[in-house]
DNA sequence: ATAAGTGACTTTTTT
DNA sequence: AGTCACTTAT
């Protein structure tokens, strides 16, 4: 109770005001850093503590993971008596999926149902139209997808809009029915699904709205149209709803973002309550004027001013840089005096622009972290593993099939593959009954048949070594058996790449999940939905430097900011040159820039290395033409060919700040202009590590997936015998432990392991990695 | 059936 | 720079 009143006197009038409503839907308008996300979590609080709700009554959802998480971090800080696993704080989309597996049946589903991501359904597509490539299906597939998140079905009539393509609609209507034949569902379905469910089925209907009696909704100015209809679902007259959210900091456009959700807000819920907080906590009065002058420059938004009590602060800086090192290195000069590596952010547009800041951090041994690096889920091996796991729990999954069924080569070229599916119709779709078939029926040549027949064996070797030993062991033996790890290694030792040690990880990432086949289903839904759950499975990072781009920065702050890549083409970026394009990138500046508490730094480079070419006489950003002249230092001038509007500005410089070099190089000495060229480094550090002369070791933590450890192989038989009830053994991740247990099963050794710490832990004894004491 | 090589082409943000 | 489709040689 006590503590009710503490977090309340924390806040202002409207915050409060917003806190207490509990009746009437509510609309808070929530400027960059006015403590929207402080309202939601004190609300949960409020709403646990005095209006006596269980945590189960509440639900509340945001658009990215890391916000889901930092809000969940947030109410177990002020509530840690309640159990962690009673909240719904999630993204929309994993709502979506907790939703599915509750009422799979229900929702025409098989519980072996997986996520397609954008590319699996590009390659489903690609099934039902073999004449075309992917490159012609590619458009065709994001408009799809672009329209399932706006609500859209293949009959509608704004499918038009979305794709130069005529028959988009009859694509649609063909890649859906591809997806309920298969059994899987993709993105939009996990938000679709549930709301048609939601209208179909009156029980499950019932179910949630009893469940949910407050439903809150952060950064609302992000959820698109299938969002709004699945939230509006959820709503029953007695249920409280709370959405928080600010117009200008709309940055999903691109994926069905509809701004109009707020304005409509009010009319789809009728006496609805509207709060606006305008006072600033976050930013220093410099840093928000800036911002505010360049979020000026679009129409399509409230007019609306922020207020702080931060005081002045100090002027933001404007830097003209040479090019991508130069930018880093600037940025590492400024952060060196600053001494302030924790509390510091770089923020780029592009997830590519990390690499300049990567390879000199590491050069200089500058601690950092980096968000939603280049992405391991996304790599040719991880995908290859998921893709085999993905099969185990979905057996209809022609995607996956074809990506692995000869992979690595095992001679069932395309001719098999096709005389395989051509058993798929009268298999019920399932490809492993669909090769019984094959080679029952003699269809395959000789050798064919004999690969077919491995693989069969050996998915059902592995997945009943699942049922018997863990997870990790059965992956292992699977990716083993299957030679990729012959294959990955082959490649590596070719190209100085870390495929296996990437797979490793993968299986030290698997192995924490139970050794069953939903363990397996929840890793692969949790990976999918969250693409940084796995590669970061070292110990993250705790100090350093954060490198991330700014979509991901929504909701955080940092005392120090600094924004990268400020250049025409490329912020605002190329891709979105249209009107509400310019409109969305100016948005995106504005949350950049609102995320800094202290101090702004602002670069802009003459030339950039762009998909391995040199763009040489770039034009600065147009955003920066709309910051007042006075709201920023500008140290450096843009010095290139350039319209003559450019020209004025940089002779403005020139005249305005004609010692700028002399400051410039006296502020950072140590940080050369010129000669840079020898001491670049080949950007891409998975290739060549012999870059990288001091520590390589320092690569692991980073994110890049790579782990220290070699994968280990089967132990021979003698080594596995040695493993008896009684002995006391040493697991490097689990500590000691005592053999309480050891059955032979199918031929092979089981051990049973109770750990120092309670834990129980079940080995297949080839696999099992721990010493004897 | 597949390895190896060539040439054209791409460009973003996240669930 | 990296990917993908296509060709050529084994």
């Amino acid at each position: 109770m006590a503590n009710m009143e503490l977090w309340l006197s924390k806040l202002n009038p409207e915050q409060k005001e917003a806190v207490f409503e509990n009746n009437n839907p509510l609309l808070v308008l929530a400027g960059a850093g006015s403590g929207k996300t402080r309202v939601i979590t004190t609300k949960i609080a409020y709403c646990i503590q005095e209006l006596h709700y269980n945590p189960w009554n509440i639900l509340a959802v945001t658009f990215t993971n890391k916000a889901a998480k930092e809000m969940k971090d947030r109410v177990l800080d002020m509530l840690p008596q309640e159990d962690p696993s009673s909240f719904n704080i999630r993204t929309f989309h994993s709502f979506g999926v907790w939703l599915l597996r509750r009422f799979t049946n229900e929702a025409g589903l098989q519980p072996g149902f997986t996520i397609y991501d954008d590319s699996d359904s590009l390659s489903l597509l690609r099934t039902r139209y073999s004449s075309m490539t992917s490159k012609d299906l590619k458009p065709i597939m994001k408009a799809i997808l672009k329209a399932k998140d706006m609500g859209l079905n293949p009959y509608s009539k704004g499918l038009s809009e979305l794709s130069i393509e005529p028959n988009i609609g009859r694509f649609f209507e063909v890649y859906e029915k591809a997806l309920r034949e298969v059994g899987n569902v993709d993105f939009a379905d996990l938000i679709t699904i549930p709301s048609r469910l939601m209208d179909e089925n009156q029980n499950v209907r019932d179910f949630i709205q009893r469940r949910f009696k407050v439903v809150l909704v952060d950064e609302y100015q992000d959820s698109n149209v299938a969002q709004f209809e699945l939230l509006k679902r959820l709503v029953s007259p007695s249920t409280f709803i709370c959405v928080v959210g600010d117009d200008d900091q709309s940055i999903y456009r691109f994926r069905g973002a509809e701004i109009e959700n707020i304005l409509s807000f009010p009319n789809v819920f009728p006496n609805t309550k509207s709060i606006v907080l305008a006072q600033n906590y976050r930013s220093t009065s410099n840093i928000l004027d800036l911002a505010s002058s360049v979020i000026k420059h679009n129409s399509n938004r409230h007019e609306k001013v922020l207020r702080t009590d931060n005081g002045k602060g100090s002027k933001p800086q404007l830097y003209y840089v040479n090019d991508e090192v130069d930018e880093a290195n600037k940025v590492y000069s400024i952060l060196k005096r600053n001494q302030n590596f924790s509390n510091s952010a770089i923020l780029y547009r592009t997830n590519a622009q990390s690499s300049a800041f990567e390879t000199l951090f590491t050069k200089r041994h500058i601690p950092y972290k980096i968000v939603g690096a280049l992405k391991f889920y996304d790599r040719e091996e991880v995908k290859d593993a998921l893709a085999l796991l993905q099969l185990f729990v979905n057996s209809r999954d022609i995607v996956n099939f074809r990506r692995m069924i000869n992979k690595p080569t095992r001679g069932i070229g395309p001719t098999s593959v096709e005389k395989i599916e051509n058993f798929l119709p009268s298999s019920n779709g399932d490809v492993f009954a669909a090769m019984n078939k094959a080679v029952t029926q003699n269809v395959l040549s000789a050798r064919c048949t004999n690969s077919v027949k491995t693989f069969i064996a050996t998915m059902e070797e592995s997945y009943n070594m699942i049922d018997e030993g863990n997870l990790g062991d059965g992956v292992k033996y699977l990716l083993d058996k299957l030679g990729l790890i012959q294959h990955f290694m082959n490649e590596d030792k070719k190209n100085n790449t870390f495929k296996v040690e990437n797979l490793n990880s993968l299986v030290n990432a698997i192995s924490e999940y139970p050794s069953t086949e939903k363990g397996l289903l929840t890793f692969l839904e949790e990976v999918t939905l969250d693409r940084t759950k796995i590669g970061l499975n070292e110990e993250p990072q705790e100090e350093g430097v954060t490198l991330i781009t700014i979509h991901n920065t929504k909701g955080l702050e940092f005392e120090d900011v600094y924004v990268a890549g400020l250049e025409e083409k490329l912020f605002p970026n190329s891709m979105s040159d249209d009107e509400e394009g310019i409109e969305e990138e100016r948005r995106l500046f504005y949350v950049a820039a609102t995320r800094a508490k202290f101090n702004l730094y602002l670069f802009s480079a003459k030339s950039r290395r762009v998909w391995g070419r040199m763009e040489y006489d770039r034009l600065p950003s147009r955003f920066l033409d709309e910051i007042e002249e006075d709201q920023v230092e500008v140290i450096g001038f843009p010095n290139h060919k350039s319209p003559s509007s450019w020209d004025d500005k940089a002779s403005k410089y020139l005249n305005n700040r004609g010692d700028y070099n002399l400051l410039d190089e006296k502020r950072y000495t140590h940080a050369p202009r010129h000669g840079i060229k020898h001491e670049r480094t080949k950007p891409n550090i998975y290739k060549n590590n012999s870059n990288f002369p001091e520590d390589p070791s320092s690569l692991i933590h980073k994110g890049f997936g790579v782990s220290s450890k070699s994968f280990e192989f089967e132990k021979n038989d003698d080594e596995a015998v040695g493993y008896n009830v009684g002995d006391r053994v040493n697991n490097k991740e689990k500590g000691e432990g005592q053999i309480v247990s050891s059955i032979n099963k199918n031929g092979r050794k089981i051990i049973e392991v109770e750990y120092d710490t309670g834990v129980i832990a079940k080995y297949i004894a080839k696999y099992a990695k721990f010493t004897k004491i």
